[in-house]
DNA sequence: AATGAATGAGAATTCATTCAT
DNA sequence: TATGAATGAATTCTCATTCAT
């Protein structure tokens, strides 16, 4: 006989493979390209076990998506806590962006796809969670610029070159994987090292908002109403 | 009697409706998501024409990418070519991108989707037309290396923040349009002028790889193997 | 409880429903002419529960024909098991075949359309089967011409010879059912009746391979209603 | 400029390229598995081609199929004619069918398949060849038996062992190549020679009807390489 | 007389979801 | 709680046939 413990301990369980598998297939297809077939094969459960659970595709969907966001919103939020420098902080958040990257091979490919699909009709939670995340950003930006050691940049901008580089870097993974012209094109001797990767991103990001350059004072040779001051 | 000329003026139109429609419809659903249907009844033709015309849904798919791509490349090209030094041909470069991203609002959600696929299991021309684009930004970034005006970086990075930062961008339309929050976390009444958020990205980018910045010579705070040098 | 094993009658039921549809509209139409939606209509299910149980039409197709042969072989074998002498058993063997063929209205057309077809891109169970069937006759032969009973013939011919006569016989009721000329031509007065034929091609049969010329005055072993005088 | 008679004979032309292509295809996949659009690229034509000339499918089918019986009654016809005795025109209106069978090789087939569907909806024309084929054999066999040299068979069962014998041979060199078990089966090295099988079945044909048991050990009339002893 | 383009009406197959146990 | 069976509603793709030239 079961006792109710170990039956809401085998649920529980349940759901984290369900959602794990979710997790592999919808980053693989996307939303559409998923089939509810293969997490089932995947989860090791019935089909029909996941329409128990969890209850149609879309919600499956979400909740997927949610937990991975909801997780790396914490994380960062705790490592920059243990920062003090607007620099150290800013560092810290690539880093811990990076790291959540590349340890859930889940999250680039779903990120970029809920960019591509401009999040079609799925609840708040999903975007809400990116903009916590941005949000962290904007006041790191903030701080470094009221201490006088970032220039005024758009938040935007940063978060945009932090998060584009960052996602497709690991996005890429496979496509060079697979194709060999492609990691020429990328230098792959260098740049297949992720670390190396992620301090290049580092180091290139705090030049570009770093205050002291002269050339920043010069601004960019063709146009003029640049972003800047 | 100008009959040949006539059907073959034909056969051109008709497939170009087709591909129009398909482009508008794969860069809202993706490959999964998008209905055959949908793409005829958008294009004004039966669905069978496609099938007479184009052969199946795989192929479309190919074929609508790859005319997107093959017209980017050609774009940069010649913008490329009428610059002289490395800055300006890097100015360039990312204006061209920006400019085609911004005229041709599929392919940001395009390409975003084929990086997050890992481009699954397409014929090569896709992954050439990338090879392609990444290889012209290489060569602006040593030349400007050799001309002493940029610093030594891994060309990847360079092209992952550009890249990124503008599709991530262009694609953040849809999703700031349809989310309010989100809008706000960019600080829209700035950065939601498209021509300003390029020109502050050619600033950032300078500033970045710029050669004589006191800043590069002391880099990241934090850890030292930096891509550079 | 009994669950398992009202699940698998289940399965096992829907199953034959299906193989049992799928004969009579194959044996109608044939592979191209058979239409998936009137075999779903027929067995009483869903169009889609066919691909749930079966997979496609040419594996349903091949489970459905290779049902059919599988059957004949067995009863062929059983009766030629309770004869001793090699007359007997060609008697029996053209018996066998024929009341296999009449019982089952669907075998005729569907071997006919196999031949015909030349076994298509079917699996090799299909022409295994009629291999074994041929193979039964050949030893049949080989034991009369070693008892002296038989003439030395080409076990094909005779193989052919019964096959050809009983499949055209049965598969010909159709046709004369809508064909009244035809039915005259057969003069279809004597041979419209089964038995009748089937005596008359086992006396034909034995005639043309008996070796000594007072057997073929004596006729079948079994039957006496022949078809001669 | 063309001629009024330079315009006929292509017509003519097209038309026979049209029904050769038509008889090779139909004969590969029947009625329902055979594409307009393959029969037009084998003629040589362009599929709208052959509704100009034709109409339809079933029409197409029709033409083709008559004109290939067609020929085989005339044939008949004609070999039967030139011979004197019972004997001797039972032998030649084996071999003729024989001959004509082995000549087109899209004869076997097309048969089959038209046994097998009944002629389901096909116009009378068909079925009144087939009648005619019959009828000439009822002559021939009566004929035999009012000279006394032939013991009083049914027709019908007479023919369709020649007929499904002959039949069923050709056809089986298709399977017979495909599968190496079926060639063994059917001992291949005697009956791979067709003139030896249909020199066989004659031979048994005529022990089968003949009166006399003496006829029988004196063989066919015409051939003497027969499968006995 | 002939053909490339186009299409309507299917046909096979898929898939999220529900049902019965 | 869990699952094998079943299904309705698409969805891709096919094919005989027609149209315009």
């Amino acid at each position: 006989m079961m006792t109710y413990e170990s039956i809401t301990r085998k649920r529980i369980e349940t759901n984290r493979r369900i959602l794990d598998a979710a997790k592999d297939v919808f980053a693989e297809s996307g939303f559409a390209g998923a089939r509810i077939d293969e997490i089932a094969l995947r989860a090791g459960v019935n089909k029909a076990t996941i329409y128990y659970h969890i209850g149609n595709k879309k919600t499956l969907y979400t909740e997927t998506i949610h937990g991975v966001l909801e997780k790396t919103v914490e994380k960062i939020a705790l490592a920059i806590g243990k920062s003090s420098t607007p620099e150290e902080k800013l560092c810290c958040y690539i880093r811990t962006i990076a790291r959540t990257i590349d340890d859930n091979p889940q999250m680039a490919p779903i990120i970029l796809r809920e960019m591509a699909s401009g999040t079609h009709h799925i609840p708040d939670i999903i975007p809400m969670d990116m903009v916590q995340i941005i949000g962290m950003l904007s006041e790191i930006l903030e701080e470094g610029v009221q201490k006088g050691v970032f220039v005024n940049t758009m938040p935007a901008i940063v978060h945009l070159m932090i998060i584009g580089s960052l996602l497709f870097y690991k996005a890429g993974e496979n496509i060079r994987r697979q194709h060999r012209e492609l990691s020429l094109a990328f230098n792959e001797s260098d740049s297949e090292n992720p670390s190396k990767f992620i301090s290049g991103v580092e180091k290139l990001i705090i030049r570009a908002v770093a205050g002291h350059s002269e050339f920043s004072r010069r601004g960019s040779p063709s146009e003029q109403n640049g972003a800047e001051e």
